[in-house]
RNA sequence: GAGGUUGUAGCUCAGUUGGUUAGAGCAUCAGAUUGUGGUUCUGAGGGUCGAGGGUUCGAGCCCCUUUAGCCUCCCCA
């Protein structure tokens, strides 16, 4: 017989992570239905053809592809065709709906856009919707990545009003507040970036610019600018990029914060600077950026009015990120707390015209994503867990068997209807081997309904923390155990 | 797509320059203990050493092939 084994890249969860990546969902839940924002979920498939070029050449290969059934071949030349295309399919990327029609959901924002285009006559706009889906990726498994992985995004459609990127910013707030996870927020603008690139005259490099930038945290200073001349921009080009992002950054960062700080409410200075290059090179692109960042941030300011947040938000002209449809502003959450080497833990941003993929054009769109397995494990590493997540049933009722057994069925069900969570051991085996399952449990009580206590109609209560033990009538035994 | 590394009991791992019958801890089961758990103590079961081939008198160990996991780069969450 061969060990039992599960897929690469995929995970079992045990009761107890089970639980903890269930208080992240409800967190984050209750945050949304707060904040307004409606559930959906979309099917673990897709037709193949409503993911296909939607992540770019890399992303296309790192589709998982469900092979057909055989249901459409009952033809012989069908069948001949099948056979003919599989040869085709086995030189990959190619891929035919002779063989495969359909595939893993790859991400939550394209099956959402997909949805809002096919309901665009009933939803009333603009929409917002929560989405907790697992997600499925043929991608080659390594430390913190998986192959099926859950994503969980928030998202506003329909609407270019920069209050949703303030609503967004304060849930992400709110979020880790509740989470106990210290957080900075850094924001961008896509806008910017571009007015980077038209800056040192090269917007055609838009994309390696944005690229090299991303990388900024990993690779360094020193590793962007290299990878920017890799990418053949000259030296004046760099120098110009140079200026523009690390040396305004950090000449501010030591003398005078270009980082503004809500909390602490310092000045815009490196805004201001930027500004400045902006305006004399009459680079209008750029000036709307900055604009939207600082109208965010005032949204944000009244939003946070209440609330006494405790992260910050900087804002960062490093700040790129990967994704190619974002269009305006863009966030990104990292953890705070210097011990915790951990990437993002979220991000999002505002994308123009994402349906416009599914022929549903001048929609804007604006949302943030939440990486649970990451937030897990920083939780799990600053030790925020709620402890009372750790058990199920507070208590367990030994089986005496016999009459004792139908005794501690009804006793059982007394205290489940007083609304306490209880469990009786099945079998009316040896006390020994009972009480070693209790203790491997965790039961903060154990009930011992034997001849005397049925007799009597208590119940012997045992608080396995303490040793202690004492006959209780059922209603005195269920206040003992509620506490 | 490129590279590195590891597969030995249910789990975590030892195993010397190739040498008798492949070990330990944990876990499981049984007993000390038939209504009192955690700590002990005693005993037991459990292995095609990832798979296939080769070298050798002899292979867990050396060589070749293959397969699976983990990790790094690319890319991404």
């Amino acid at each position: 017989m061969s060990k039992p084994s599960i897929p690469q890249g995929t995970r079992d969860f045990s009761p107890e992570e089970v639980r903890k990546r269930q208080y992240i969902l409800n967190t984050l839940k209750n945050i949304f239905e707060l904040y307004g924002f409606q559930p959906l979920e979309t099917p673990s498939m897709e037709n193949l053809v409503t993911l296909t070029g939607k992540y770019g050449e890399e992303g296309d290969r790192l589709i998982f592809k469900i092979l057909n059934n055989g249901l459409h071949e009952k033809k012989e030349e069908d069948k001949n065709k099948l056979n003919a295309e599989w040869n085709n399919v086995l030189s990959r990327p190619y891929s035919s709906p002779v063989v495969t029609e359909r595939a893993l959901r790859y991400d939550l924002t394209i099956p959402f856009a997909r949805y809002v285009v096919m309901h665009q006559n009933e939803l009333a706009f603009p929409f917002r919707r929560y989405q907790m889906q697992p997600v499925w990726r043929a991608d080659r498994p390594q430390k913190g990545r998986y192959r099926e992985f859950w994503q969980c995004d928030a998202d506003v459609v329909g609407s270019t009003s920069l209050i949703n990127e303030a609503e967004l910013l304060s849930i992400y707030m709110e979020a880790f507040d509740k989470l106990k996870i210290p957080v900075k927020v850094k924001i961008n603008s896509r806008k910017i970036l571009s007015a980077i690139a038209e800056y040192c005259g090269a917007p055609d490099k838009l994309v390696d610019i944005t690229v090299a930038i991303d990388k900024a945290d990993k690779i360094g200073q020193v590793g962007v600018l290299n990878e920017l001349y890799q990418k053949g921009l000259s030296d004046d080009q760099i120098a110009k990029v140079n200026y523009l992002t690390f040396f305004i950054r950090e000449s501010i960062l030591t003398q005078t914060p270009i980082i503004t700080d809500i909390a602490e409410n310092k000045s815009q200075n490196g805004l201001d600077i930027l500004e400045q290059e902006f305006e004399r090179n009459n680079i209008k692109i750029g000036l709307e950026g900055i604009n939207e960042i600082r109208k965010t941030i005032d949204y944000f300011t009244v939003l946070a009015e209440r609330k006494n947040f405790k992260s910050s938000i900087e804002i960062d002209m490093t700040l790129a990120r990967g994704l190619s449809y974002y269009t305006g502003v863009i966030v990104e959450v990292v953890c705070a707390h210097p011990d915790v080497k951990m990437g993002s833990i979220g991000g999002g941003g505002r994308y123009d015209d994402l349906t416009g993929l599914f022929g549903l054009k001048g929609l804007s769109g604006v949302g943030v994503s939440f990486g649970i397995d990451r937030i897990y494990d920083v939780m799990d590493e600053l030790k925020v867990f709620p402890e009372q997540l750790a058990v199920g049933a507070k208590a367990m009722l030994v089986n005496f068997g016999g009459d004792n057994e139908t005794y501690a069925l009804q006793v059982l069900q007394q205290i489940r209807v007083a609304g306490v969570a209880a469990e009786i051991y099945p079998d009316a085996a040896k006390f020994d081997k009972q009480m070693k399952y209790a203790n491997k449990r965790g039961f903060a009580y154990v009930l011992l309904p034997g001849d005397e206590e049925r007799q009597k109609g208590m119940v012997s209560v045992k608080n396995f923390t303490t040793g202690e033990q004492k006959m209780l009538t059922i209603a005195d035994c269920i206040a003992a155990i509620k506490g």
